[in-house]
DNA sequence: ATAACAAAACGAGACGTCTCGTCTCGTGAT
DNA sequence: ATCACGAGACGAGACGTCTCGTTTTGTTAT
């Protein structure tokens, strides 16, 4: 969110920041999510949950949606990123849970569709989200596809960004809009159809 | 969102309400979605541009998610829908553009976000929405495809409704999430791939 | 190396503003 | 005579800014 008050950086001198309140306000940031919500979650609820000043938040951070990412980001580590590496199919399946398993952790969805939201009316951060958050997730899923391709499993023509956006688009949209389930039949069955129109031709879908 | 007070229900004494303040809320709230947006949006805002008191809006609708539901489907029965019919592909590609041009409308894509993060936090809310709004527009895509799969040119066990899933996730995905462009292009490829997917054998994708 | 100093960030909270949702009025329509 | 209406007062609560002392931290002088 912000670069860190004293590490390395060059001659300059570094700005003074108590990484203790940093860490208070990120904390008390993600319980008060995980409680109440997003709507629910005030700048003056999280400082004093925090034991910290307000201006001392107002001076980190430009904006409550940021702080809100920074402790989504913070917390959405913990979901570890699966290697299978056997089938492109299994490989797609596998990454699919993990994108389910991340989003629908108890701070998960509720933030995330507050996040949306303010991406419409937020400009600074709707770039970063854009920039650094939505290719980050989407990488693990393009380079699984791009193995796929170049052992031949997958049409040298397809269109693999497109392709994501398909699978990455189906999970959200049952997530934020439609609220069907997103269980394995869900992730199995999305796989393999979505593969299905990226084959070169016929392959077996295993399990 | 509320039954009409007057025309036609039967022999009971309907109470009286307002017409023209129920005309006068739910254009002066298109239009403060539209001049600013759906967080700068207050009841209190909405009251004043109508010409009403704050406790009559309070009256008939229970939220204020609820009011800007209502105020967004009247304002989205603009855009026609097609009817071509030619091939499969070509319809499921008119349908996707029938569907950008609804949520590109000036009221569309900030108004989809704002509601989309309220639906976490109220639970009457999502189920109306999920009841009624979501089937709605998934509902032309599905019979589409049953057309195409009825001509033979969808395979007889594809998953229709995870198609529809994919096709309009890759859509939202693309309006709330990532900011990829929404163009005749995207439209055209996402509908020629899955379908490619869900097809019986080789079909020709025609341009 | 230690002490003294200045600068910046800190916790706390007062302040005026805004919107909330509830509540009263008096008016006008049926 | 009833009831929705426009208007707006009301207390609650969060906003973002600001001003207090206080504590921490980096620099300078001894």
């Amino acid at each position: 969110m912000r670069e860190l008050p004293d590490t390395g950086d060059d001659g300059a001198p570094t700005r003074r920041r108590s990484e203790r309140s940093h860490r208070a306000i990120v904390t008390a940031t993600q319980e008060l999510l995980v409680e109440r919500g997003y709507r629910a979650l005030t700048i003056e609820g999280v400082a004093a949950r925090a034991g910290v000043g307000k201006q001392t938040i107002y001076r980190w951070w430009p904006s409550r949606a940021a702080l809100v990412l920074e402790a989504y980001l913070a917390g959405s580590d913990e979901v570890v990123r699966p290697r299978t590496r056997t089938s492109t199919c299994a490989d797609v399946r596998a990454l699919l849970d993990w994108l389910v398993a991340v989003l629908t952790q108890p701070i998960g969805g509720r933030v995330l569709a507050g996040l949306v939201s303010d991406l419409k009316d937020d400009t600074e951060l709707a770039e970063r989200f854009q920039r650094d958050v939505v290719p980050a997730r989407r990488q693990a899923m393009l380079a699984a596809l791009e193995r796929g391709r170049e052992r031949g499993e997958i049409r040298a023509d397809a269109d693999l960004e497109l392709a994501v956006d398909a699978l990455h688009g189906a999970v959200f949209y049952r997530l934020l809009l439609s609220g069907a389930p997103l269980d394995a039949a869900f992730t199995k069955r999305l796989a393999s159809q979505v593969l299905l129109g990226l084959s070169s031709g016929f392959v077996p879908i295993g399990d």
